[in-house]
This record gives C-alpha cells, sequence and structure tokens, in this order.
RNA sequence: GGUCCUGUGGCCGAGUGGUUAGGCAGAGCUCUGCAAAAGCUUCCACAGCGGUUCGAAUCCGCUCGGGACCUCCA
C-alpha cells in the first residue's frame, strides 16, 4: 500500500505522488516569536517532525521550510493597530528584535528537546520584506489589490468572481461578507471579506519599512506565501499547519499564490488538530496555556509533576495528527509510564543475542511478529497513524520481555526475525517516531552506578540484605530504581 | 447566526460493517530473601432513540452533549 495522506484541500485521502520525485517540498507554518511557545504548539512541529521522517525513510529528498514569523500581526479586533512584537517590547522595555531573539532561541531549544529535526530553511518575515513587496506589487499590478491611505488591501470579492475563494476552508463568500467583524481599517476595505497584504504603520510603530506605498509593515498572510514561494517555487509538494490556520491563514495564501503564480501553491494541504485543555483549546485568548518551560519545570497549578519532552512527544503520537488531543496531568502520566516501558522493552530487545540461525521462520511466534512488523509500514502509509504504529510495537514488548526472562524458550524465535525485529525497531522509535530514551546518562555516572550494582551482588549474595536494601532504598529517593532480574543480574534505570 | 468536526470502558485514546486495538489505572495468579519489574489471566465500552443490513462503535435520520473556525492563533 502506497503512502496515502489526507489533503484537507479535497478532503479525503489521496495517494502521495511528489510533484518531482524523489524530491519533495514541505512547507509549515512556523511560530510568532511574540512570546513563549505552549503544549499546543509543540504539536504542529512534532506532528510534521514525524512527516519529514517518514518521507525521508520512504527514499524521499525532503526540503522542509519553517518559518519565523518575527513581524506583527494584529492583536486584537477592534484596537489601534499594533504590531504584536514591538507591542509586548514596549511592555518588556527591550527592542523588538531583542525579544525575537529571546523567544526564537527558547524555541530551538525545545525544538531540540523534543528531538525535532531542524528545517533546512527557517526564513524570517522581517528577512524577506523585499520578497513580499514584489509579490504585492504583482498583486495590484493584475488587479486584484488596492490601495487605501498607504495601505494595500486583497481584493477577495473579485477574486472570487473567477476563483475559488473558500475551497480550503468551505466558506462561502457571501457568508463572509456578512459575518466578518469590524477590524481597524475596516472603512478603509472595499468588501468586509477583504484582508490587508501592507499595512501602514502609525508613527509609534516600531517596527517598519519603506514600500511603494510608504511606511508600513506586511499584512496577515503574505509572508508565507513570499517565502513558499521562493524557497519551494510556485507549486510544492506539502503545506502543513494547524487546523486553526486553515481560515483565514492558508485559504488567503491560495489566492495571493493563484494570482501571482497561477496554480495552487500546494499539492497536499495537512492539517493537524488541537490540544485540548478540559476539552477547549489551548490558547492565550482562553488565558489555558501552560508553557513549554512549565511543562519540563512541572511548576503550574495544573501539574501534578515535571514532564520530559520525549513524554510530551510520546503523548502527541499516540493520538492521530487529524484528532483533537485532551490534555490532562493524568493522562502525562499514563504516557510517561507507557514510553517507560515500551523503552525498556527495547532496551532488553538489543540485549538478546542472535543464536537460532538454522531455524526457519516460520514457526507462530516468528509469524507472529513478522506480521506485526509488516503492519508498521502500513499504518504510516495510512495517513501516518503513529497510534497504530505503538500499539503494535506495545505488542511486542511483552514477547521481548518472555525472552529476556526466559518465560518464551530462546530456541524458539529465528535469528531472522529477531533481526528484523531488531532493525525495525530501532528504525521506528528513533528514526521515525524520533523517541529517546528518558533517562539521560554519561559515562562517569554509569560507571558509579555500575560500583553500586557490584556491591550490592556481593552484599546479596553474602545475604547480607541491610546492605542490599540500603542501597536500593537510598537510589529510590534519588529517583534511581534498582531492579534484580530473573537471571541474577542486577539492572537500574533512572528517570 | 453561518460552516465544519465530534461524543468509545475509571482516565487517554485506535478503530477499514462481522475478529482482543493499545497505554495507564483496578483485580487475581506466577516469579521473588523482600521489593520492584516482568509474565499470564481478568473486570469495565461504543451518548440516546429509530432506521438500513443476515450482521453496526462503524452507514443513514432525529434528539441531546462537546468542540473548532467565522478575529491574531499550532
Amino acid at each position: 500500500m502506497p503512502l496515502k495522506i489526507y489533503n484537507s484541500l479535497t478532503r479525503q485521502k489521496e495517494k502521495f505522488i511528489p510533484i518531482n520525485p524523489p524530491y519533495v517540498g514541505m512547507y509549515v507554518c512556523g511560530p510568532t516569536v511574540s512570546g513563549e511557545s505552549h503544549l499546543g504548539h509543540a504539536r504542529p512541529y512534532i506532528t510534521f517532525d514525524v512527516v519529514l521522517r517518514y518521507l525521508t525513510y520512504l527514499g524521499y529528498k525532503v526540503r522542509y521550510v519553517r518559518n519565523i514569523t518575527d513581524a506583527g500581526h494584529f492583536e486584537e479586533e477592534g484596537r489601534e493597530a499594533e504590531d504584536k512584537i514591538s507591542k509586548k517590547a514596549l511592555l518588556e522595555k527591550v527592542e523588538p528584535m531583542e525579544l525575537v531573539h529571546k523567544y526564537t532561541n527558547l524555541f530551538h531549544w525545545a525544538m531540540k528537546q523534543f528531538n525535532t529535526l531542524d528545517p533546512n530553511i527557517e526564513p524570517t518575515a522581517t528577512g524577506h520584506i523585499v520578497e513580499q513587496i514584489n509579490m504585492i506589487e504583482k498583486i495590484i499590478e493584475a488587479g486584484f489589490a488596492y490601495v487605501v491611505n498607504g495601505s494595500v488591501y486583497f481584493d477577495v470579492k473579485k477574486y472570487a468572481a473567477t476563483h475559488n475563494y473558500g475551497e480550503l476552508s468551505g466558506r462561502v463568500l457571501d457568508d463572509l461578507l456578512e459575518t466578518t467583524r469590524a477590524l481597524e481599517g475596516q472603512d478603509e476595505k472595499r468588501n468586509k471579506a477583504d484582508f490587508a497584504l501592507w499595512k501602514s504603520a502609525p508613527q509609534q510603530h516600531i517596527m517598519r519599512w519603506k514600500s511603494p506605498w510608504g511606511e508600513g509593515f506586511p499584512g496577515w498572510h503574505i509572508e508565507c506565501s513570499a517565502m513558499a514561494t521562493k524557497y519551494l517555487g510556485a507549486r510544492f509538494d506539502i503545506h502543513g499547519g494547524g487546523m486553526d490556520l486553515l481560515f483565514p491563514h492558508h485559504e488567503s495564501e491560495i489566492a495571493q499564490s493563484f494570482i501571482c503564480n497561477h496554480v495552487q501553491p500546494a499539492k497536499y494541504w495537512m492539517h493537524n488538530n488541537m490540544i485540548t485543555i478540559n476539552g477547549k483549546k489551548m490558547g492565550k485568548s482562553y488565558n489555558n496555556v501552560i508553557k513549554l518551560t512549565e511543562m519540563f519545570s512541572g511548576i503550574h497549578p495544573l501539574l501534578t509533576q515535571a514532564f520530559s519532552p520525549m513524554t510530551i512527544r510520546f503523548f502527541i503520537l499516540q493520538t492521530h495528527y487529524r484528532s483533537t488531543l485532551d490534555f490532562s496531568s493524568e493522562a502525562l502520566v499514563a504516557a510517561e509510564k507507557g514510553l517507560k516501558r515500551l523503552w525498556e522493552g527495547y532496551e532488553n530487545l538489543k540485549k538478546i543475542k542472535e543464536e537460532n540461525f538454522d531455524l526457519p521462520d516460520d514457526n507462530d511466534l516468528d509469524k507472529k511478529i513478522n506480521s506485526l512488523l509488516d503492519e508498521l509500514d502500513e499504518f504510516m502509509n495510512d495517513d501516518f497513524n503513529t497510534a497504530k504504529v505503538l500499539a503494535n510495537l506495545f505488542e511486542i514488548v511483552p514477547v521481548i520481555n518472555s525472552i529476556k526472562d526466559g518465560i518464551i524458550e530462546k530456541n524458539v524465535l529465528s535469528s531472522k526475525t529477531l533481526h528484523r525485529m531488531k532493525d525495525a525497531l530501532t528504525v521506528y522509535l528513533e528514526n521515525i517516531l524520533g523517541l529517546q530514551s528518558l533517562s539521560q546518562n554519561n559515562e562517569t555516572f554509569d560507571g558509579v552506578m555500575q560500583l553500586l550494582v557490584d556491591i550490592r551482588k556481593e552484599a546479596k549474595s553474602k545475604k547480607d540484605f541491610f546492605t542490599s536494601d540500603k542501597i536500593r532504598n537510598q537510589l529510590a529517593e534519588l529517583g534511581i530504581e534498582m531492579k534484580d532480574e530473573k537471571d541474577g543480574n542486577i539492572s537500574w534505570n533512572a528517570v
């Protein structure tokens, strides 16, 4: 079964056929670095990280572009036009660019914690003002934008007369003309549904650039169109982002690009669903965000403990990316325990020696494992169903543990299958799902622990349980778990 | 108000019309110096009502509930 991707544009799963195989261009809307990233932001970047990893696994050469929005947007309707970033900067008494730099670094740090791969290109909005202006000029020339008082607006009604405005989001223009609420500058627009391509900057506005229409700053949606076109071409393979960007952001991107490049910019539009908290979308406007730094530290009223980045990554991958995912501390605890179990199984598997080279791989156990492994690609090919992949991996864990503990005889499983199992788990857990061990150790620490293991072994062999228990109990207080294995060895892990 | 999505066991969640999803939690057993872990077994389910069908969590209708977007938003 070939890879199928749910395309938001056609509202169905479609076979993935790149425009220029083996090359794949993927654009994902990146963060606005006017504040700290929260749990909800983690989802698209982890989701599309897995998309990137899987496409790479399939042999595609992916150019992954993810922007940094460092030029402001409007903050709230009804207020004076304010650049989000310069506004916050005033409050914090720093330069806008200082703020941008700070939150960009913080974002990069968080992405590193999540073990996401870097985009090939990470363009900034402020670094592409020229491209955005050029694009706006093209739209004006084509007659689909008009200038009013130094601002430029896209003429949605005119566009809709000859193009399908709303094809992505399912909006109907007539409805939009009625329901769009009053934004600043509304009286400048010909129609309510029109959106700004360029905004004239009020005097107090710090972030401003010269343009043919006077000093100002780029509008809501033009940056993504300009940068995607520059680095991926007029038409590229995948455009991703959160579902909340579907309208008006992505719909408007399509309109802009259509006028400039005369094609639908992306072949496949992918949208991840939201993370909810008590059933409500996590977002600034709901005042219910948990920042990533708070997740990692556990310092937040809704958190019972700290959660590692890998726990969060695993938590997100346990759900299909198009479903909402409901956050709770309890669910995170469950995810943490699950990941620990899965990873220990994986570590145990690596230690099992391949011995039965002559054994055929057609007994029941071999068949069961091979079929579980066969399904992994099928699940991923079915619109990246990581939840099912994880379920299968969990089904393999008891088999691994049983072999390790001698419950399943070692001479039952063929070397061929065992080898395949090791390869597949490494590829899937590490390369595709991008998971890592919860515990991070170093050589010195490992050496010290080995010493304690040796001392405890000696004590046990002398039936000096006082000493052996002391070692185990005191380590437990430090968060290190020591376990006696069935084969007489002692294992440990630090959480 | 408009458009769309959704309702699965104590919790999180996957589900292509007929088979145990999976994880966490609970119960029992085995193993064990003790413990933990592990293994085995097990309890708990498809919002409600009706329809289609030999058969529905899965399709259709209605009712009730939840959510997203329509405004910057992952």
